[in-house]
RNA sequence: GGGGAGGUGGCUGAGUGGCCGAAAGCGCCCGCCUGCUAAGCGGGUGACGGGUUUCAAGCUCGUCCGAGGGUUCGAAUCCCUCCCUUCCCGCCA
């Protein structure tokens, strides 16, 4: 969320940076009500103070062995009569101040262009060289049925629409594949490696600003008011929730390979062919905790070590910086990578990169202490995918397609898979 | 699942109704001392919010001793509910 303080002096940039992202903050009504709540406040801490000041008097002359004056202790109990509805006006307030500010988004960085939807995001840079085909390259779920990696029919059956089931070679390439990029993050990045919970708290899922505007996205498991994780950033970006770091800690960068569980609820009709948008799915996830003025270039790293991974695999891809209303309600900055799936004949995204500045880290309380003796502050932080397991399955599968419908293993990967270089 | 113990500041930990935002120690900061470092000596050091202030500092008021409620003129302290930690027993991969 954005700092109370912020919006009080500059509620014409908060209003603006809400409709650059398409969306509404309820500016006026959190004016309004915040002024409502310091004439409570003051109000409320005067009265506080007499009831105190006035106790503390009874309390001493009881020391010295005097009963208290019945007039004075029936006047205090009114008092507290008093200080009692003061405060739980202001409380009312306080609470409605929070429901409010949890629905303001963050406002885009300036370096981030205008724009209402996927048009309007800017290419930054492509690497690879899409492959030249000599026959017409097939998508991944026509050769991976063939193959019979894919058990697309079996997996309706356990579960329902949007899950899917890998098998034999399948499944070995896409641990491979997850194996190879956590290296790759740990051995090559330098990120330590998590295996946090997949289910948390409601509170985690409002810290990373996936609740409350965005609960319908979310498998709720009623047991324990507790959510499946929409993705790893949720449990490791709360890992240090309510903590204060100390400031030499600082970048602390964290990898993990989780799986991801999303009800699209919002996509009906999208991707349901091919193994593209699952309710469940896997991705080796980048999460980083920065100082304040370090965010941006951790940025442009974070989304570089995720293209270390594409480039490794020999893929085509492309960097897009999203525009204002391509982005999401948390992000002050955002990429996409998209890589390029020669059987679709189009781009899938593989990666989102963003930096939150210390939105997220105020909504869980994630502090540091810039040098001993220094008051803290919030840290900024930052997340990117590196990469979604499904997708870049998929590019390998059409990228690395033989005119037979078998798949060549792609170099990196062949020691992961003990030297098994062919899916025949 | 059954029974016991416990949750206090950055950390350890004292505190059973007012003199407690809280002893002591550690850590940290400033100074002194020392050829340097360490040791030693002296002082300081919680978070959040309101007011004051151009900003900051400062001053001032309030809240916070796991969370929420209650009793009381007054609660870290007494009562209730919940959460969590830990130990013993049971169950279990």
């Amino acid at each position: 969320m954005l700092a109370l303080s912020f919006i009080r002096d500059h509620p014409e940039l908060v209003r603006e940076g809400a409709r650059r992202k398409g969306e509404t903050a309820p500016v006026d009504q959190i004016l309004a009500l915040d002024a409502e709540r310091r004439r409570l406040v003051g109000e409320e801490e005067r009265l506080r103070s007499e009831q105190r000041a006035r106790s503390a008097e009874i309390g001493r002359s009881a020391r010295a062995g005097a009963a208290p004056p019945p007039a004075v202790t029936a006047e205090l109990t009114t008092l507290r009569g008093r200080v009692g509805e003061l405060e739980s006006r202001r409380q009312a307030a306080d609470q409605e101040l929070d429901r409010l500010l949890l629905e303001v988004p963050n406002v885009p960085h300036p370096s981030v262009p205008d724009g209402v939807g996927d048009a309007d995001n800017a290419v930054v840079r492509r690497g690879g060289v899409p492959r030249a085909f000599d026959f017409p390259p097939r998508t991944h779920y026509d050769l991976g049925e063939a193959l019979g990696i894919f058990d697309f029919e079996r997996a309706v059956k356990i579960a329902g629409s949007r899950f899917a089931l890998l098998r034999g070679a399948g499944a070995r390439l896409e641990r491979a594949l997850a194996a190879f990029m956590l290296d790759v993050a740990t051995r090559r990045h330098g990120y330590v490696e998590v295996s946090p919970p997949y289910i948390v708290h409601r509170a985690c899922m409002v810290g990373t600003a996936n609740l409350p505007k965005f609960e319908a996205d979310a498998f709720h498991v009623a047991e324990g008011d507790r959510f499946l994780i929409p993705t790893a950033e949720v449990p490791v970006t709360n890992l240090y929730r309510d903590e204060i770091l100390d400031g030499d800690a600082l970048p602390i960068r964290h990898v993990a390979w989780t799986p991801c569980w999303r009800s699209e609820a919002g996509a009906p009709g999208l991707d349901t062919r091919g193994y593209i948008r699952l309710h469940q799915f896997s991705k080796v996830e980048l999460v980083a905790f920065t100082r304040p003025e370090a965010s941006l270039d951790q940025l442009e790293r974070l989304v570089e070590d995720a293209e270390a991974v594409l480039q490794a695999l020999g893929l085509a891809y492309r960097v897009r910086l999203m525009c204002a209303g391509d982005m999401g309600f948390a992000q002050w900055k955002k990429y996409d990578l998209d890589v390029w799936a020669p059987g679709l004949g189009r781009f899938l995204e593989v990666s989102s990169c963003s930096c939150f500045g210390d939105f997220q880290a105020r909504r869980a309380n994630i502090r540091f202490r810039p040098a001993p003796g220094e008051r803290p502050q919030f840290l900024h932080t930052l997340n990117g995918s590196a990469l979604a397991l499904p997708r870049t399955l998929d590019a390998v599968l059409e990228t690395y397609q033989a005119a037979d419908g078998s798949i060549a293993v792609p170099e990196v990967l062949r020691a992961y898979l003990h030297g098994e270089d062919r899916i025949a």
